[in-house]
DNA sequence: AAAATTTTTTTGTCAGACATCTCCGAGTTA
DNA sequence: TAACTCGGAGATGTCTGACAAAAAAATTTT
């Protein structure tokens, strides 16, 4: 077997997007960064890498360039981690929110999918699934309520009790296969259902802010769907949106 | 005068982007596109400013890359213009979505702006803020309500009048100045008030999606704050985000 | 047939050069 | 003195060609 190969690999890029990180964030918004030339010298790499891991925060909106300017530090530099454009686990949420939590409920069942999950996830007949649902709790209430939805088989009951953090992405992540892609969430307003209202201590029909991501392997295959339902006021999300599409 | 300094510049990297934009949603997803050398010489640039066209696609979750296999085509090609990260008019997210909307009722009046509007605006004492609200229908009925705060004197009536097709951000946009940067957008559930009530024709106290976005110039002020709140069900919201933070 | 090795293909990184844009100040002109 | 022009300095944008590193494919060896 293999050593876990690790999404992220510890490289230059990876080490150069981390230091422009660091830099950026100790750059006072609307002020500049030193010129290319420099900075590539600065950070021991070549203007033309360093070009390269720049495009990864313009294209977040985090720098901007002008020719024959400068690149600029743009807004407020917690944007970096805090945007819904990076996953991020309930935990580092809350801790930047100054949030303590905790978790409560845990629940996991295996069952039969659902017509619709059986055609997301691609199963085949007579696959099960394993729900896995949890309440997160901060000022001594629940403020989240989580469910995921992973195939049966892909996680074992092993790795539940032993490793599990409060996120099957983590555990996915962390295990390094499969090699995850991305996540398309879609956002909304549910209607607390009766569970809902149970898990989050509301009346039913309340609306409450919704989240249904679909984790994508780099095959492009979805291997967890995952709902998400958060009290309002408790967590803030946002996003950073472009206005110039380059 | 100036000819209006367009952001988007019809450069390289211009059309590179678009004749990548179109590769892509030509290429099946989970395909590979050509090699990087047969790729730059077939769009006719070099190696090193397509790579950096390829960065931006990477960061957005379009595209995958791995070294010494190739190029791929990470998942749903639409995922492109239809999510949160790009700004978009109500009316062309309306198109995509097959649902013909309208405007409704439209109201602007010249108020003092509260203390809050104040400090995020930055305004001096004594100016005066114009408060545009509107209200979107579709199926003849209201499903989204808008509402922008801007100061006094950034927008004219003249050009209320003559341009304004429904966001104040096309409007200025379209004039290319101030230039702007992106957009802060915070997501959230709004129960909703009295005013909202009444625009959607819905109950009060009942939730209602709700964005508040800030529009920031590239010297990072804020020229625009925006209210929006959605009938859930209408339209469709999500964001593509990234595992693998490079 | 299986394992080990080499070759090929692909992305990652590098160095240096020139192009183009912006700003600013020196010089010129009215 | 004030306005204008022009060129230089410095910044990002693009190009060329090369080598490094990783993965897959082909070949050779066992």
């Amino acid at each position: 077997m293999k050593t876990p190969t690790f999404a992220s690999n510890s490289s230059i890029s990876h080490q150069l997007h981390e230091a422009l990180t660091e830099l950026i964030a100790d750059t006072e918004p609307g002020f500049r960064l030193p010129s290319e030339p420099a900075l590539a010298k600065q950070l021991g790499v070549s203007r033309a890498t360093l070009r390269e891991a720049m495009r990864i925060f313009e294209t977040q909106g985090v720098i901007h360039r002008r020719q024959g300017v400068g690149t600029f530090v743009i807004h407020p530099t917690q944007v970096l981690a805090s945007g819904l454009e990076s996953l991020e686990s309930i935990e580092s949420m809350a801790a930047r929110n100054d949030l303590p939590v905790s978790m409560g409920e845990f629940n996991i069942n295996v069952r039969l999918p659902s017509d619709e999950e059986k055609r997301i996830l691609g199963l085949k007949q007579g696959v099960f699934v394993r729900r896995i649902s949890r309440v997160i709790e901060a000022e001594n209430r629940p403020v989240a309520f989580l469910v995921d939805i992973v195939p049966d088989g892909l996680i074992t009951q092993k790795e539940l009790s032993q490793n599990f953090t409060g996120t099957v992405l983590e555990l996915l992540q962390h295990r390094g296969s499969p090699a995850l892609a991305n996540a398309r969430t879609e956002i909304s307003v549910a209607s607390a259902d009766s569970e809902i209202a149970r898990a989050l201590g509301i009346q039913r029909k309340v609306g409450v802010l919704a989240f249904t991501a679909y984790l994508y392997t780099i095959k492009g295959a979805i291997v967890n769907i995952s709902y998400s339902y958060f009290l309002p006021g408790y967590f803030k999300f946002h996003v950073n949106r472009r206005v110039n599409q380059i």
